[in-house]
Order: structure tokens, then C-alpha cells, then sequence
RNA sequence: GCGCUGUUAGCUCAGUUGGUUAGAGUAUCACCUUGACAUGGUGGGGGUCGCAGAUUCGAUUUCUGCACAGCGCACCA
């Protein structure tokens, strides 16, 4: 016939994803024009870094906000899915500082310019190989938009949101305690200090009372940082430390003298009950330094060494002072004891060093005011979070946030628009570039080194693209975005901050919905990382098996919020899936011969199995479409999977098969058989086209289609019509009879293929009719024949094993084959059971409570289950005894 | 310390307003290469839904407590 026949046998998506997506994209598939007589539906991609390559996280993020642009772009929304990627302060200027580490060289041997000009060849070079990576993944991005947030248009973004929050007072420069990372020489935000608890020890030390003689004991698990000791701390109402406080004490080693004071944050139960104060190395202390008047002594350096204030110990390293202050401390006297202790310990969350809270001066975003209301938004649901549960999580951190730390000390970012006037000492914030002080006219003028913090301009990503701060036609299309789809691990970095920044700037909500998905974990459920060597590679999966199987594996099973885990094994099945598609699909190819696409059937030409299928299709794209709108997007895939391979696969196509199979082509029947497997299969390929792009395009082009490809395609709907519940429950009696004859003939071992002959017994005249005329399904599907249908009257046969199931009694006689006793066995055990299900349903019947509360669809149900359980136990009975009276 | 999540078949997980004898994938056992597919088909075995209470006619599902596992936040110097 045509060249469909020759479709490969086996799935093979090497031989056509590559070329489908070149096709998509050349044809603009991807691409939304901002057109405002149409509905939006808009998503901007959580933006991967630029140097980074794909991992399975990202792989699982493109692959659900895929699905949900494919599938609103189908139902006719004007669809955007905004591209682009992160300059990624730290992690980027990491990178490149490595390579040129092994050059031999450091940044600070370039200079900024030329590092820069390093880290832009190393963004040009790299920065592709991400994008060309989801392109593999089959992520249907509007590329024409591809974004940067260093591009010129966040640049300006960046610039007009500092100088206004600055303008509002928003933003503010101070010198403050803040995480100071040893290691990468930064100040970085709360939230990238991750704490761990730490086998440590307390030491015990006695300060000296200054006058009068006698001392404090204080606790403490950083003894090094006494060195910039400048008070005690006592509880006010501790009565131990009543007659010091107000007095002095001689700090050991240092010999400054320093005051004892009663502060409320000091815990009368840990330790001594008094604490050293260091206000420029611990937050805490920091905080008492201020309502105390405490001078600030910076003892431990940027570097993580000690300072010229540490006296004789400048210059050593933090770790190696603790030692060498403590043997000091020791052969002083005035260490008392040394306790075990498990406290935990703040690092920096890329590159694990122990963070040093210091004294520095850094830019900070003013938290309260902005806070508000983006716990707003959230509250009364302007935004949502699914599942629900992550709203709480965000708000109670809103609730309690801190000022953010937005400068690094960094060169790889957008640098702080503030200038400083070395001849009149102006601070100058402004939007463009400045040589000359606006308020003294001098020349002496230098831009401040730091740059920001990279979550900055992330969290202007949803606007910023849309070409904010101009009033773009795609800012008023397009913004607020539709959903905003990440995992629940970068919430408090990036979520928060977009909310805050978009309800400030944007005028709006960024997003309505905040669909939070988990982490993708190895086999063993733990977390994939680098250290580990346990992450699975994306692009490998997609070589070896093709994106569509990866996407639905990262898909089925995956509940929103819920970490995932990777099975190989789950691969497999995915990728088992499509290959049954691809058989089912060349089935209905190579059987299309004749076919005349203008054929439409009429409702006499619909067959039984067909009005089965019709109807059981309808319900699954409402079953489908319902789940996509709850964004339970595993459950839609799932009753995809369901459908093609446990109906379309397993009862249709093979109930169908004798008519497709009749030599005279061209007869209503076999036309009517072709126009609904074509039906059915080309509209459940588009059901499936969000999930799984590439091969249900491929297979599309191969069946009878209109227009150029699936993307475009309507996403089904108005099917309800098909529903039909009569032919549901006649196929299900059907089904069910017919798996009961071949649970008996597999019993016996009968040989498959080997007809053997069937009496049928049914108690509904309507089904007797229908089995009756649809002896083919049980001649084909279950190796009946000649099949009896009994009448009312008839007797049971003899030599014959027995099934019931619904109201249908099935005889399968063996002419003597049949072994009375196994036969007897297997009957009382089904016998025990429906004299269970008896016996609950009386019991459930007999309670009052029951008859009255329940509702009465429910008792009916009840009363029939227990009416069909009894005609069963009848049939049973009867049939024990003619076996018995057999042997 | 506060909070969240999970605990369902050997393993990994679904189970959507409380209502048949609780499902799937995978693994396992038996049989079958039949003309879409062995990446397949047919059939079987396998669970007192973590424990204890409460509410209810009825709880895997709602509530409380507990146990175990994991996570987040805060933190004791």
C-alpha cells in the first residue's frame, strides 16, 4: 500500500524529535504576538543559570510548564513562554575564577575590566548550551523573546528599581552585621546561609572582676572571638549576677576592661547564665552592642584571619587562634572546663564554608513596608499556591523577614548605581552612568565596586521581560503572568521576591498561580548532586530514549509538591508506553486501506464496542482536562495511559479487528471501524500532545489530519454527547464474562488458541441479547466456540467448570476433563466469599442507622449488590451439587 | 522549640468533596512468539491502608494523641 505501512516497527524517536522541532520552529509555532482581542496565558521560565547545563530538576520544570503552555495554546489561548537565563553572580564568577585558577592566576591579576571581559567570552560560549538543551527537551519557548538578566533591558530594569526604592527610602547603605563568606569574599543574604548542627564544645572562661577582686564565668563555643569582647551579659533578673552588673570586669589576654550589663535576651538556664558580648561577630551580640552602646571591635578580617586588633594574634588563621587562645586561657587559669556541645553552624550555601557574621558595610532593601503586601496578595488569594499548603510557609516567613542584603563583593553582576564624591563626600544614587558630582562639580568621582545581588534582578524577571519600565503592549498583555511554575526549594529566594518586586513595580500580582513542584532524587531518595556523583543526566536519558519517554516518566507519578524519585526502571515504562502507541498507531495505518476520509458514519453504523470506546473516550478528556485545570498533572497523564493501553489498546482494537479484517472493503462496517479508530486515536494523540510532543506529532502526520501540525490542533472538547452509558455497562458485562472464561480456560490449562465451547447463562433479557449477537468478542477474545446462550429454562451443564460474575453465569464444559475436586474446591472458596459479601450487606442493610442516614442511592446500591450476591451464592449451590452428585 | 510532609502490595507511588471486595507501574509465578506491539499478550499470587482513640450508619479518606522517617524555620552564647 503507501509508504505508512513501512513505519518502523519498533519506536525510534531518534528518527524524528530533531526533526519536529526544527519544524515547529521554523513554522513560529512557539511564538505569541501581544494581540488584545485574545485570552493570555503566560509563563516566564525560572530562568537556569547561564553556564549551567540541565539537570533532571530542570529537566522536570520545562517538561510541567511545557504541558501546561502546549495544552492552553491548544484550547486557543494566545500563548507565551518566555525565555531566558540567569547571569548568576556568584556561581558564574566562581566558575570562571576556577579557570583562571588553573591558568595560574587570580581575578584580582586581570582586573575588573578584564575578568569581565572573561566572564562574558565564558557566558557567550556556554550560554547557549542550556537553551539548546530544553530545545531537546521539547520546551515550546517563544525564543524570538529570549532574555538575559544582565541584558540591556534588565540592565535598565535594575537601574530604575534601585533608584527608586532608594528614592523611597527603601533602600539604604549601612554599616551592619551581615554572613560573610571566608571563601567566595562576599556578604551574602540570610537565606543562602544553610545551618547545620555541629559536634562542638563549650568553653568556660572567668573573667576577672576589675575592682574588689572575684569574676564572671562566661560560656562560650567561639573562644577566638573574645578578642573583641566588649561587655558581659547577664539576665535582669538573674539573682546570681545581681551585685556585678554595672560593674567591670579585665577582659583575659586583651586586659580591656569591659562592663557587665542585664539584658532580657540572655537565657538564665544555658551555660553560666552569662554571655561574652562581641557585637562585630555575632548577630546577637550585635543587637545588645546597639541597645548597649557597645563599641564594635573587628577581630576576624574578610579573609577569615584574625585582624591587627587581635593583637599578637593578626594575620593567624580564625581556626588556628580558637587553638592557640584557648592553651593561653589555660596556662592563664582562667579556663575552668571544657564541655562537649551541639550547636549549629551557619554556611555558605555554595560553597560550604563556615559563614563569619561580621561588621561591614553593605546596601539594603528595607523589608517591612514591602512586605506587607505581598502577604496580602496571598492571603486573600489574588495568588495562589498549589498545593495550598506552600501559602502558609511563604507568609510566615513574610511574616518575620529581615532586612535584605542586596551587595556583593563581586564583580560579575549589575553593579550598584551609586557613585561617591571624593571632593565634597556626596553619595550620588542615579540612573545613569555620572563623571561629575551634581552637587560640587568635582571630577574626584568613583562608582561604588559592589555588585548586586542576583536575586535582584531575578526577582524583576516578570516584568523586566516584558520590556518594564516602558509600557509595553507586551507588559499589558501579558502581565501578570498566568502560573509560575518551580520547585519549593527556591520560594523564599526567588517567589517572594518577585511578589514583592512585581506588586511595587509592576503595578500587579506577577503570577496568579504558583504551581510548586519537588526535587527529582536518585534511586535511593537522595538528593542528586555533584559531590555525590549520583544525578542522573538528562541529556543522556533523552539520547538513549527520547525526550517524550524522559517527560512522561518526570510526569506520571508526580504529585504537586512531592519529591520524585529516579527509577530506571520507570524510564523504561514510559518508553514501553510510547512504543505501544506507535504499534497501535501503525495498526491503524496499515489497516486504513480503503478508508475514504469523507466517510462520516451515521448512528446505525456505530457498533456496540464503538459507542464503548466513544464513550469511554469523551470521559477521558474531561477526566483529563479537569486534572490539568487542578494542575494534578500526573493524574492526567495517567488517565491518558490508561485509556490508550487498558481500552483503546487491549479491548478496542482487538474487538474491532474482525471488521477491519473483512476482505469486501468499502462496507459501512469497516469504514465505520476506520473513522472511529481514526477518531479516536488522532484526537486522543492530541490529548497526549502536551506530554508527550514529538511522537504524537510524528504519528499525526501519518493519519488522517487537518493543518499543519498537533500544536495547532484543538484541544478536544464538547464530547459529552458521546457518553453512553448503556453501551458502557454492555461492554463491561462483556469484558467481565470474558475475562472469566479465560481465568477458566488458563485454569485448566487449556491451550491457547484451541477453541473450546461455552454455555451462557444470563438473568437480564437485554444483555442475553447482546451477547447473543456479539458472539464474535467471546469467539475472538476468549477462544469461544460454539457458544451457547442458555435459556430460562435450561439446564446447568454437567461436565463444565463455572464463573460468575454480575448477573452472567458462564459454563465451560470439558467433556470429561474436569477435575471434580479441584473444580469443588475452587467453587467453595468463591462460595466463602460471597457469603461474606452476604453477610456484610445484610448486616449493613438490617442497621436502621444505615437505611436512614445513607443516602438513597447508596442503600439501593447496597440492596443490589446484596440481590446479585444471592443469585450468585444460588448458582454456586447448585452447582456444588451436581458436582457432587458426579462423584 | 515552632511548623510542614510522608507512613497504602517485595520496591516506587496514585487514591480529587467519607460510600462496591483499596488501584497502577515494577518485581514475581504460570502459560503463549496469534497476522500492531515479546519495549508484547493472557491468567495468577501478593495489602487487617504506621499505632491508639474520637466523630459517623459507615473512615485509607475527617479530628486528636503517639511512633518512625524526611524537610523547613528559628536558635542556646
Amino acid at each position: 500500500m503507501t509508504e505508512e505501512k513501512n513505519i518502523a516497527k519498533v519506536y525510534d524517536p531518534k528518527l524524528f524529535e530533531k526533526k519536529w522541532y526544527s519544524f515547529w520552529e521554523d513554522n513560529r509555532l512557539f511564538h505569541a504576538e501581544a494581540e488584545e482581542d485574545k485570552t493570555p496565558f503566560s509563563i516566564v521560565i525560572p530562568p537556569p543559570n547561564v553556564t549551567g547545563q540541565l539537570h533532571m530538576g530542570h529537566a522536570m520544570d520545562n517538561t510541567l510548564q511545557d504541558i501546561l503552555i502546549r495544552w492552553r495554546r491548544m484550547q486557543g489561548y494566545n500563548t507565551l513562554w518566555m525565555p531566558g537565563c540567569d547571569h548568576a553572580g556568584i556561581a558564574t564568577q566562581a566558575k570562571v575564577e576556577e579557570s583562571l585558577r588553573k591558568e595560574g592566576i587570580s581575578r584580582y591579576d586581570l582586573g575588573r575590566e578584564k575578568f569581565l571581559e572573561r566572564v562574558w567570552a565564558w557566558k557567550e560560549k556556554f550560554g547557549n548550551r542550556i537553551m539548546s538543551q530544553l530545545r531537546s527537551l521539547g520546551s515550546s519557548c517563544d525564543w524570538e523573546r529570549q532574555r538575559f538578566t544582565m541584558d540591556e533591558g534588565c540592565s535598565r530594569a535594575v537601574r530604575e528599581v534601585f533608584v527608586s526604592l532608594y528614592e523611597k527610602g527603601l533602600i539604604y547603605r549601612g554599616t551592619r552585621i551581615t554572613n560573610w563568606c571566608p571563601h567566595c569574599n562576599t556578604a551574602i543574604s540570610d537565606i543562602e546561609v544553610d545551618h547545620k548542627t555541629e559536634q562542638g564544645h563549650l568553653w568556660h572562661i572567668r573573667y576577672p572582676l576589675a575592682e574588689g577582686g572575684g569574676y564572671i564565668e562566661i560560656a562560650t563555643t567561639r573562644p577566638e572571638t573574645m578578642l573583641g569582647d566588649t561587655g558581659v551579659a547577664v539576665h535582669p533578673e538573674d539573682e546570681r549576677y545581681r551585685d556585678v552588673v554595672g560593674k567591670m570586669v579585665v577582659l583575659p589576654i586583651v586586659g580591656r576592661k569591659i562592663p557587665v550589663f542585664a539584658d532580657e535576651y540572655v537565657d538564665r538556664e544555658f551555660g553560666t547564665g552569662a554571655v561574652k558580648v562581641t557585637p562585630a561577630h555575632d548577630p546577637n551580640d550585635y543587637d545588645m552592642g546597639e541597645r548597649h552602646n557597645l563599641e564594635q571591635i573587628k577581630v576576624i578580617g574578610n579573609d577569615g584571619t584574625m585582624t591587627d586588633e587581635a593583637g599578637k594574634y593578626a594575620s593567624m588563621d580564625r581556626y588556628e587562634c580558637r587553638k592557640k587562645i584557648v592553651e593561653e586561657l589555660k596556662s592563664l587559669g582562667v579556663l575552668s572546663s571544657i564541655e562537649e556541645h551541639e550547636h549549629s553552624v551557619g554556611h555558605c550555601s555554595r560553597c560550604n564554608s563556615t559563614i563569619e557574621p561580621l561588621v561591614s558595610e553593605q546596601w539594603f532593601v528595607k523589608m517591612d513596608t514591602l512586605a506587607k503586601p505581598a502577604i496580602e496578595a496571598v492571603r486573600d488569594g489574588r495568588i495562589q499556591f498549589v498545593p495550598e499548603r506552600f501559602s502558609k510557609i511563604y507568609i510566615n516567613w513574610l511574616e518575620n523577614i529581615r532586612d535584605w542584603c542586596i551587595s556583593r563583593q563581586l564583580w560579575w553582576g549589575h553593579r550598584i548605581p551609586a557613585w561617591y564624591c571624593d571632593d565634597c563626600g556626596e553619595t550620588i544614587v542615579s540612573r545613569d552612568d555620572i563623571d561629575t558630582c551634581p552637587k560640587c562639580g568635582g571630577k574626584h568621582i568613583r562608582q561604588d565596586e559592589d555588585v548586586l545581588d542576583t536575586w535582584f534582578s531575578s526577582g524583576l524577571w516578570p516584568f523586566a521581560t516584558m520590556g518594564w519600565p516602558d509600557d509595553t503592549r507586551e507588559l499589558r498583555h501579558f502581565y501578570p503572568t498566568s502560573v509560575l511554575v518551580t520547585g519549593y526549594d527556591i520560594i523564599f529566594f526567588w517567589v517572594v521576591r518577585m511578589v514583592v518586586m512585581g506588586l511595587e513595580f509592576g503595578k500587579d500580582i506577577p503570577f496568579r498561580h504558583v504551581f510548586i513542584h519537588g526535587l527529582v532524587r536518585d534511586d535511593q531518595g537522595r538528593k542528586m548532586s555533584k559531590s555525590l556523583g549520583n544525578g542522573i543526566d538528562p541529556v543522556e536519558v533523552i539520547d538513549k530514549y527520547g525526550a517524550d519517554t524522559l517527560r512522561f516518566m518526570l510526569v506520571t507519578g508526580n504529585t504537586p509538591g512531592n519529591d520524585l524519585r529516579f527509577y530506571w526502571n520507570r524510564v523504561e515504562s514510559a518508553r514501553n508506553f510510547a512504543n505501544k502507541l506507535w504499534n497501535a498507531s501503525r495498526f491503524m495505518m496499515m489497516n486504513l486501506e480503503g478508508f475514504d476520509g469523507s466517510f462520516v458514519p451515521c448512528g446505525d453504523d456505530f457498533t456496540l464496542e464503538d459507542r464503548w470506546i466513544l464513550s469511554r473516550y469523551a470521559k477521558t478528556v474531561e477526566g483529563v482536562t479537569e486534572n490539568l485545570e487542578k494542575f494534578e498533572l500526573g493524574e492526567a497523564a495517567r488517565a491518558i495511559y490508561e485509556f490508550i493501553w487498558s481500552e483503546l489498546c487491549d479491548w478496542y482494537i482487538e474487538l474491532v479487528k474482525p471488521r477491519l479484517y473483512a476482505k469486501d472493503g468499502g462496507d459501512a462496517s469497516r469504514m465505520t471501524a476506520q473513522y472511529v479508530l481514526a477518531y479516536v486515536l488522532e484526537h486522543t494523540l492530541r490529548l497526549l500532545h502536551p506530554f508527550m510532543p514529538f511522537i504524537t506529532e510524528e504519528l499525526w502526520q501519518h493519519l488522517p489530519h487537518e493543518g499543519i501540525s498537533i500544536m495547532a490542533a484543538e484541544w478536544p472538547s464538547g464530547e459529552a454527547n458521546r457518553i453512553d452509558e448503556d453501551a458502557e455497562r454492555c461492554m463491561t458485562a462483556i469484558m467481565d464474562t470474558i475475562k472469566a472464561i479465560r481465568n477458566m480456560r488458563a485454569e485448566v490449562g487449556a491451550q491457547p488458541g484451541k477453541k473450546s465451547e461455552a454455555a451462557i447463562s444470563l438473568s437480564d433479557e437485554t444483555l442475553r441479547d447482546v451477547f447473543a449477537s456479539h458472539e464474535i468478542y467471546f469467539k475472538n477474545l476468549a477462544d469461544v466456540e460454539p457458544m451457547t446462550i442458555m435459556n430460562d429454562g435450561d439446564e446447568h451443564p454437567r461436565n463444565a467448570l463455572t464463573a460468575v460474575s454480575g448477573g452472567v453465569t458462564s459454563y465451560l464444559p470439558l467433556k470429561g476433563l474436569i477435575d471434580v475436586e479441584k473444580e469443588s474446591a475452587r467453587l467453595k472458596k468463591e462460595l466463602e466469599n460471597i457469603e461474606n459479601e452476604i453477610k456484610r450487606t445484610t448486616a449493613k442493610l438490617n442497621n436502621e442507622n444505615f437505611t436512614a442516614k445513607a443516602p438513597a442511592a447508596v442503600v439501593e446500591k447496597e440492596k443490589a449488590k446484596k440481590e446479585e450476591a444471592e443469585a450468585k451464592r444460588g448458582t454456586l449451590i447448585a452447582r456444588m451439587e451436581q458436582l457432587k452428585a458426579m462423584a
